[in-house]
DNA sequence: CCTGAAGACTTCAACACTAAAGTTAGACCC
DNA sequence: GGGTCTAACTTTAGTGTTGAAGTCTTCAGG
């Protein structure tokens, strides 16, 4: 059922909705939030149905793509994974056994320390990633293809400024937004 | 453990990397995508810990959204409410099971026709709404105080362009999106 | 050495979701 | 009005995730 389409009002009926029912709404904030909120979804629905015919989950390719992302040898404690990744470390676990029982990782104790267990992305691992990279790359041009490349930037700057407020900002007691600076 | 903090390198240092280890990737749109997904994470997590503290999950939060959507009486089948959130009708099943039992929303069969359920929002579940409600806008208001009222609209109208893209286009068979218009 | 404590996973029980099979009410046909 | 079909849920079996408890190193004293 990953790959199903999914049906929903308009998102300016939506809004009119809301605001039917909560007088105090910001149209303009709600609009930014539910867009964003949307998109992000239809985007982990396309992701997903991209990467099956890999044969691997989405859940796999986040690990691959962190993996890949430590740089050459590609190594990561399970631990420091499921940091990253916002995983309980059992579930992390499971999904190396999983990856690993596929060839897609290797699981070893660490030698030097053998409490550390040290998680190693196998040749069929990197090429998996890099034929998903490639189609998840694809998709992305063809995501922006209406937007100039002022307007890309022009979005990537806007986004990266409210993306600050979230990371650098610690939320109190009420859940409010608070600066840490 | 879906409140917990989680930890990444920064978006410019997983940009370089990925360019480092995939020398096609486009850096503009790598930004825009990248600040999305985890911009969306973070709200969520945000959301998450904020409705906790009325007692109920992300997951209950959708439904109590989508039943307002539908407006007075706030009506919906299982069925429709598992199309809008992207679920099998046997979640939904379990979904309400819950809810009904902590008294967020009713489960009846329709008298008119056997076959079919309603599910209808509570009183104590049309509050619960309206409290997550005001955290959610104040939490968004918040999130957005470093953008100008220009900028949340340019930001807003970017978005909804990229999305009409993904909502409506059909991906071919190897995932790339063409026009259906 | 031996003990206690901390750290880094792993195991276990419970819960939520999916896919597929099952159930039941209404609709259509002869 | 009995037989078959379809629609709309529910049940079942299997998988993935969480939180808590358990195991196995390593380290710091004594």
């Amino acid at each position: 059922m990953t790959g199903q389409a999914i049906q929903e009002p308009t998102l300016d009926e939506q809004i009119a909705a809301y605001q039917r029912e909560y007088g105090d709404l910001d149209p303009q904030v709600e609009k930014v939030v539910s867009a964003l909120g949307r998109l992000n979804r239809r985007m982990n629905v396309a992701y997903g149905r991209q990467v099956a015919t890999l044969g691997i989950s989405n859940a796999e390719w986040e690990v691959l793509k962190t993996l890949v992302l430590a740089g050459t040898p590609y190594r990561m404690g399970p631990g420091e994974l499921a940091k990253r990744l916002g995983l309980t470390p059992a579930a992390m676990t499971h999904r190396i056994d999983r990856m690993a029982s596929e060839g897609l990782v290797t699981r070893d104790r660490d030698e030097n320390n053998r409490v550390r267990v040290i998680v190693e992305l196998t040749d069929e691992g990197r090429t998996k990633w890099l034929e998903a990279m490639r189609m998840a790359s694809d998709f992305e041009g063809d995501l922006l293809q209406d937007l100039s490349a002022d307007e890309r930037g022009v979005l990537g700057e806007l986004l990266i400024r409210v993306l600050r407020r979230v990371e650098h900002t610690q939320p109190d007691a009420g859940g409010r937004l608070t600066d840490l600076d």
